[in-house]
DNA sequence: CAATAGGGTACTAAAATAGTCCTATATAGA
DNA sequence: TCTATATAGGACTATTTTAGTACCCTATTG
């Protein structure tokens, strides 16, 4: 019915592998390694999400990469929003679209109060609670195995 | 972040020139004409719609397709599943997904709740709301070209 | 039984998404 | 200050999904 990426859903992946800002550096290649993506790949997903401030980066011999703030202040909209764009339900549901009739039609307004509904649900769910609710398993390969399954990657 | 497929607008604009069940039949090519799409897409989507349960048809030399409800008992939700299918915001979240690892994963459950208030939302919202809710528009034609705008297409 | 209309499927074309690569810039340490 | 390592940004290619079309079949009316 509606679906969020498969990029997005990697992004989540990427974000749980990253330390906190205060605990040190992860490098892309690190977390390529921990998610089994691509390099490439995963070094798109880090670029995105330190331009939307989800993650915070050094550049250099010791660079990398960490979470701007904790897992339960970031959330499943700013995820979506930080890789795919905020893209709106429909082109006239995104504020400031470039619908000219705006003044008089009132079409748009039933598709932004969907639109509104769907971000505040969006909203309430933090990358804690994604990667989180589930039992502890015993290696990364097999938790990364079972997003996969997950997601149907 | 999250859209709807342009089929799916169109067919808002299909089922909103469709006469009620007991008002006659309109046929694919007179929706064709009212809403100038081609009529393989629009039979296509009609087909859909039946498929679904929205619509109903009739064949033979005077057959048409008309709506099955009034328009406010056709959801917004409803008219997504017909024309996409029931897909949801990642696989796991479908009821009868296929994850095999349901009974101690509990990742998808918190895309399930996303999913869930999507779904609320999108079927508070009625045909009749989509149809309905502007001012009154002098012509079909121009009606039509409002819709264009709202949905760039 | 001919004309008209829907039913279903398969195919083609176009657009969006995913993935990769290349070049530039920044930092640490020898 | 030079080299190794790492991010930044953009361009490019490949893949997948979506949109649109065409064909052949079945049903109904006059």
């Amino acid at each position: 019915m509606l679906r969020i990426s498969k990029l997005t859903d990697y992004g989540t992946l990427v974000l749980a592998q990253l330390p906190m800002i205060d605990k040190g550096l992860a490098s892309a290649g690190q977390v390529a390694d921990a998610t089994r993506l691509s390099q490439p790949t995963v070094s798109k997903l880090l670029k995105a999400l330190v331009r939307a401030g989800l993650v915070v980066s050094e550049r250099g011999s010791h660079g990398g990469y960490a979470l701007a703030r904790a897992g339960d202040e970031i959330t499943a909209a700013q995820i979506i929003d930080a890789i795919e764009g905020p893209v709106a339900i429909t082109e006239c549901s995104s504020p400031g679209g470039r619908c000219s009739l705006e003044p008089t039609c009132r079409v748009g307004s039933a598709w932004q109060e969907i639109n509104l509904s769907i971000r505040s649900a969006l909203a309430q769910v933090s990358l804690t609670d994604l990667q989180t609710r589930h039992i502890p398993i015993p290696s990364l390969k097999l938790r990364r195995d079972i997003f996969g399954l997950l997601t149907n990657r």
